[in-house]
DNA sequence: CTGAAAGCGCTTACAG
DNA sequence: CTGAAAGCGCTTACAG
């Protein structure tokens, strides 16, 4: 089966009758709408997509874009995979699908973007791993595309976004361990230009102050988010004189790569040396002793941001009129044993 | 910027000459595509694919099935996101575009193909996880999409695949075992219709009676491919009244749970019980002891994907006249002391 | 080298 | 309730 006019013809009908049938228009024949069904289930027809999308001028497909550079694949830790099914779960309510746009190492994610925007392959897009100054943000603003991206961004001051809370997790993190004894708290920060870098290393040090620790720039360490960079980061920590007694991470496979490091040294962590993680990874779970960590679902995110970017489409906004507003995404903490003991004072 | 005929209207030259300018063609004067091209770089403009699609009949875009539902977010561990740098750097050389279909959970994977497929939302697919009948191969079939999968299939006699040598991993590790005195050998198995737990454990079967080892069905656990499936298989292994020396895993991460049930135990890998794993896993890299395993690189299986892809579609064919057999891919032993010790003879 | 026109497969006002 | 026709944005034979 080609296409409408074939199934028209085979039914003896005109080709609007079964686009109006196909499409549960009211104004069919019940009969006539029966018919076009089977028969359009029976030769597997279903709507080319080009052809809708030109006559309706828009796709009813919404774009992911993700990064799929060497770095990003060996650290994406599904987290896309676990927001996509929330996503979808919203998408699916008003028949969108979800397509990942997966931006090639060797291209300019900025140019990627606009390339896949001007071409109208999609109708809105979810955008992440934003950078402090961020294009792709004034881009999609430009072109009136319908997005939100997942982090904040420097670039244009108001735009649909949903970031993970930084804030709270510096907070809580500093706060425990200053409890515990701890004075010299090291972190880690991203090499690169992502914005939450920033926004993490300055609630650590707002948390800092509330505690009344001096910022010490020295005890940012500054490394890739990936295995490999924690295991960096815990040989830059072991070299620091006056050794502090704790790091938090900013990226969740970091510990793998800091416990191996630690230990090759002969520091145990959760004894020697405290760690508190990010985001729980299921692939860091099964560190010994267990890791304290942050822990969030990544499918309430999705879902979180599919009615945020919903909400800023005119054609779905009235059923999201509650939500399109910025979301500070919580983590919880998942105490383990990473940061358990208590520090003797000297 | 509109379209085509904003721009032609604002060069004041005929959309068919614009177009042409915009598509390389060689007869067009090089000072007007000159002019035509920098109005278009100016205005951002590029061609709407639903124009381009519907007139050309074809869509420039490939699509990879991938499912997202929990299982496989826990599961994929950036399989194809390792695969897709390779399939877009094939793809890049004809102007194509890959995009990522993230079958929905509650989806029914045939259901979901067959509607992509119609809607001609991509020129051809890529499918993986292939079952042991797998309707989704006549589907492809029968619509003449141009497709590859990952994984052979009993579904259809002939058809572009690309598989892992689970023969020759099967072999090599029955072989080493062997070797250092092993008899009783025990392997995973995964617990769903998916073609490679066929497959795998036929090769097992074989590899054992090439070296004169009886099958014992009891030795193959069926558990779920995850981290949680491994734990399982440890448990179950731990049961068995005359208790195998040896287990050989199917699936990555399962060594991750399958160690920490054994620790739990006190029984030590590669001390008291050998281990070998499967694929090697950025995320399995830390255990301890370090596990022998296979590896393979994601990059290249995803440039013979694409190339066999290609020599499929006739569009392209003759740029990969070598390629299009079906290809059983390699893997390399990777030792590490998981399997270390000599078994002493009973 | 360029323009005018046809047509890809749909959906949708409009007329009846 | 249905049909005939227009037109979404392109590309491409065809004529000049």
């Amino acid at each position: 089966m080609k296409g409408i006019r074939q199934l028209a013809e085979y039914l003896d009908i005109s080709i609007g009758t079964v686009s109006r049938a196909l499409n549960g228009r009211p104004d069919v024949n019940e009969e006539t709408r029966r018919r076009v069904l089977a028969a359009a289930e029976e030769f597997g027809y279903v709507a080319n997509q080009s052809g809708r999308s030109l006559r309706q001028g828009e796709t009813k497909v919404i774009g992911l874009m993700i990064e799929s550079s060497a770095e990003a694949v060996e650290n994406a830790d599904n987290f896309f995979l676990g927001v996509t099914s929330g996503l979808q779960s919203v998408f699916a309510r008003h028949k969108l699908d979800l397509v990942m746009l997966p931006c090639p190492s060797d291209e300019d994610p900025y140019e990627y973007l606009k390339r896949m925007v001007a071409r109208r392959v999609v109708d809105a897009m979810i955008i992440s791993n934003t950078q402090r100054i961020d294009r792709r943000i004034d881009l999609l603003s430009w072109a009136k595309i319908p997005f939100v991206t997942v982090g904040r961004s420097l670039s244009a001051n108001t735009f649909p976004w949903i970031d993970l809370d930084f804030e709270g997790v510096a907070d809580r993190a500093v706060e425990r361990l200053v409890a515990r004894g701890h004075r010299r708290i090291a972190i880690t920060a991203p090499s690169s230009e992502v914005n939450l870098g920033y926004v993490f290393v300055e609630s650590y040090r707002r948390a800092l102050e509330r505690n009344g620790i001096a910022f010490d720039p020295s005890l940012v360490i500054r490394v890739k988010s990936s295995e490999q960079g924690g295991y960096q980061a815990a040989h830059e920590l072991l070299q620091i004189e006056d050794r502090p007694t704790v790091v938090i991470l900013i990226y969740e496979l970091m510990a793998i790569g800091l416990y191996r490091r630690l230990m090759e040294s002969g520091v145990m962590p959760g004894r020697d040396f405290a760690v508190i993680g990010f985001r729980d990874a299921p692939r860091a779970r099964f560190l010994r002793p267990p890791l304290s960590c942050f822990r969030m679902s990544l499918y309430d995110l999705g879902v979180a941001l599919g009615q945020t970017l919903l909400a800023h489409m005119p054609a779905y906004r009235e059923f999201y009129s509650n939500d399109g507003g910025n979301i500070i995404w919580p983590l919880e903490l998942v105490a383990g044993e990473s940061d358990a003991f208590q520090l003797t004072v000297v």
